[in-house]
DNA sequence: CCTGCCCCTGACAACGTTGTCCAGGCTCTA
DNA sequence: TAGAGCCTGGACAACGTTGTCAGGGGCAGG
């Protein structure tokens, strides 16, 4: 084994696997250190003939610049974080699409990370990522309370609140109109003529599912409709307990003959449960589903743009890390109705 | 202005917002820097009272460790990119998923990127993520050369294919069998007294596309019917197109009797025009999709599992990080025929 | 031909962390 | 009580890059 007693630093590892660096580019070159970077960074100041030379360099070792050294050096890392709940999730997708578009529009590539709903392994994440210095955090919150954030806030931590509200802290935040969408998608049920109407939602917790709860409640008040304990079941996760829950409110004495279900996963087992069920009950899903318009009937539903949620949320980002957003605001984008048949079935039984 | 012409680095910007480092923090606790470096990474050799003088500190001025420069030092980012076509399309999503929670497992972060199914955007993004030095790659390649790749392979990237293989280089990948998977589909609709079926699939030049053409065509040629022209539509893409591709076929004086998707998205444009057709024309959709078995009639699949390919992906990449893998290969996951009515139709017409 | 200016180049320090190594103080034993 | 060994803590260099600054050479003008 070759002695060498002096760099003990390079027995650490591989290094990166031993790549070259701006210094073998320069002995190669036969130039400086900075000259290299120059030539790197497309900064003037340097002959034709030299940079040739060096970029000839550059190739034959198959140098790539380390941007690790680079952000630890500038202090931006052109990076930005996306924490969001679960990206297999139809409606992430899209959301978290727009967000990258935004960021790849500004130079910044993206880091996402699923909280799978639970509030720890949110705040696991977004530290994470702020200890990687990324310029600036997208967040769909599963716990309500970001104290925990301040320190990063009062260091320049860009960030942007999506889909509900930060909790004890202020912050930007671009939420849908969930209250209202929740109210007119029940208000359609009653115009159609339904009074026993139903709500499959999840915890109300989570601020969607609180608001969409509101938007019933309200909905039912204004049409003075009393609304019985029974018609309502929050707090349901997973298909099995969806299920049941529907089926309960259908097979009881006096049934429900519509539902407004809280978010896409239970519209889709609620549309499971009614194709079995004999009876023909009214159904509005919140959240837009895919081939919702082929099936029979059609499904009607409060759609939410999640591009645009994404997509005004980054945008939001990259405004306060140009420094031309100041104060903390509240955006809410509007819903849309979009009527397919489910939601105009008669009352029946 | 206070002048400080001693430190003109500091008018560089806000660095990191002036966060507080590990000499900051050493210096209010009054101790040395490599103390604070180890309470900060839990080494021994701390008194208790030690540590709790330093954590105080570190509370006090909310610092957090800048993981940028631990990078640099260690040489490892505990990070790994994933470049895929889009993450908005229903089958990424969970394939991304998938390999974001094996990441998690082995304490990495994922940063992804959308390629767009374009090339050049690919080799950019995946030399962005090589810049940031992250430990390994998965990528479902655009391109069909890799040879880009080498230097970065050579240096000890790891790196894994997905979904489609590398081009030119020598890579692991991980695929479903969409030969298979075709052919079988195929075969399905001939068991069922089908032959003039058509295939409806995305360019030629994307590995999957081919695959699943030539197994179309074996399948064909098991059944001995010579395959014409005006059944295959290779390449289009985008739902106009694609409904333009269906209705050819369809409204022709010999039509097809039966059409084998091949991707998620064109199934569900085929589904819309059958929808508006008033022929009967039997389906097999290449690629599950959610409410498939709620459409009438149920639609029948070849189903692949995206987040298998992704686990499968992921944990052969830590594999390679570990040293426990040498020599790239190449691995088939079988797909799965899901019978649901569509691909069951008796020909008319 | 000399002076001065500008352009190109390179030396150097610094970013914030971690690995190495050494110094001191302590305990335990002979 | 002195010596050996252990434990704690800190000084220092290095990771690979970029900003600053100064020096050298060429060219134009006097």
């Amino acid at each position: 084994m070759p002695a060498s007693p002096r760099r003990p630093d390079r027995a650490v590892g591989h290094r990166y696997g031993n790549r070259p660096t701006m210094k073998d580019v320069a002995a190669r070159a036969g130039v400086g250190l900075k000259t290299v970077s120059r030539v790197v960074n497309g900064e003037p100041g340097v002959t034709p003939e030299t940079e040739h030379r060096v970029q000839e360099a550059i190739d034959a070792l198959g140098f790539r610049r380390n941007d690790s050294a680079r952000v630890l050096r500038k202090g931006r890392t052109a990076s930005i974080g996306l924490v969001l709940e679960d990206l297999a999730d139809p409606f992430y997708g899209p959301l978290s699409r727009a967000v990258e578009e935004v960021a790849r529009a500004h130079g910044a590539l993206l880091i996402n990370g699923s909280s799978a709903e639970d509030p720890d392994r949110e705040q696991e994440l977004v530290l994470a990522l702020c200890a990687r210095r990324v310029d600036g955090l997208v967040v769909i919150p599963a716990g309500d309370d970001h104290r925990y954030l301040e320190p990063e806030l009062k260091a320049g931590v860009a960030t942007v609140f999506v889909d509900r509200p930060a909790g004890r802290i202020d912050a930007d935040v671009v939420l849908s109109d969930n209250f209202g969408g929740a109210r007119d998608g029940v208000a359609h049920l009653i115009a159609h003529g339904h009074r026993r109407i139903g709500f499959i939602g999840d915890m109300p917790r989570i601020h969607t599912a609180a608001e969409r709860l509101r938007g019933y409640r309200a909905a039912m008040e204004d049409a003075g409709i009393p609304v019985e304990e029974s018609w309502m079941s929050l707090g349901v996760t997973g298909p099995e307990r969806v299920r049941r829950a529907a089926e309960e409110m259908l097979y009881r004495p006096h049934p429900v003959t519509a539902v407004l279900a809280g978010n896409n996963r239970v519209t889709v087992t609620v549309i499971r449960v009614l194709a079995e069920h004999d009876r023909r009950v009214a159904l509005v899903g919140f959240d837009d589903i895919e081939l919702a318009d082929l099936l029979q009937p059609g499904v009607t539903v409060v759609a939410q743009d999640a591009a645009a949620l994404g997509r005004t949320a980054a945008e939001r980002l990259f405004r306060q890390l140009d420094g031309s957003l100041l104060t903390p605001e509240r955006i809410e984008l509007s819903t849309r109705l979009i009527a397919r048949g489910s939601g105009e079935l008669p009352p029946e039984g």
